[in-house]
DNA sequence: ATGCATGAGTC
DNA sequence: ACTCATGCATA
């Protein structure tokens, strides 16, 4: 039987990390799941993690896991909210940190609001979102401090800018073999011209962006082009929706 | 909006 | 060394 320590109900917290895709890297080739492929998986890890035992079904409060479709609609209702209450991404994230202790960038509020998050973060990120919508809603004058944290001594790397046909050539390399070896990264990267640092840091982020829950190879299949399949490896994703680009902030 | 990068936590 | 959450810097 299951017992599930008692002092684990912090949700943010997973004790029993997620099992990922031991099947990656396996068959490359031949890898046929739908673009729901990662939420179903991680959506079965969430439920596990949840305490069960006295489970109030409030209608205003959900504390069980939220479905992907569920996000999708959270996330394009905030954005609409959020824009109609005259506020910026990073108004949002700035908001999070004054209000709850957790500062986010604009990355993050943008991302979440194009589903380019995980399934787990974007269940994560939720709740603190919906708290903020429920406050600049509700006040209807409150003058929001604007705090400023500077304090940025760490010295980053410059950003290294890969040219296009580089990029071409690392997918390539990706839809062959999306998890190459210390060898394999050490050879592409001299073929390349490349810091080898540099090339693990894009087949990483690489891996990344595939886990995420609006995947890449979003590509709109026109009448005339539904003949012209290309073989693509586990990519196949119909985008789910695509919207509306309000003006960049 | 997105590309490359960092760091904490795991395996 | 990888995954995962997150962000600076940039297109």
């Amino acid at each position: 039987m299951l017992s599930p320590p008692p002092g684990s109900q912090s949700l943010v917290h997973p004790g029993l990390v997620r099992g990922d895709t031991p099947e990656l890297g396996d068959h490359p080739g031949h890898h046929h799941h739908h673009h729901h492929q990662q939420q179903q998986h991680q959506q079965h890890h969430q439920q596990q993690q949840q305490h069960h035992g006295v489970n109030s079904h409030d209608p205003h409060s959900d504390e069980d896991t939220p479905t992907s479709d569920d996000l999708e609609q959270f996330a394009k209702q905030f954005k609409q909210r959020r824009i109609k209450l005259g506020f910026t991404q990073a108004d949002v994230g700035l908001a999070l940190g004054t209000l709850y202790g957790n500062v986010f960038s604009q990355t993050t509020i943008c991302r979440f609001e194009a589903l380019q998050l995980s399934f787990k973060n974007m269940c994560k990120l939720k709740p603190l979102l919906n708290k903020w919508l429920e406050e600049a809603d509700s006040s209807t004058g409150s003058p929001t401090s604007i705090d400023k944290i500077a304090a940025q001594g760490r010295k980053r790397k410059k950003r290294t800018s890969i040219e296009v046909s580089v990029k071409g050539a690392l997918e390539s390399h990706f839809l062959k073999c999306p998890k190459p070896s210390a060898q394999e990264i050490t050879n592409l990267a001299d073929s390349l011209q490349l810091e080898k640092e540099v090339v693990r840091v894009w087949f990483c982020n690489r891996r990344q962006k595939e886990k995420r829950m609006t995947p890449p190879g979003i590509q709109q299949q026109t009448p005339d082009d539904v003949y012209s399949q290309v073989g693509n490896v586990g990519a196949d994703t119909p985008p789910p929706h695509h919207g509306m680009q309000t003006s960049v902030q």
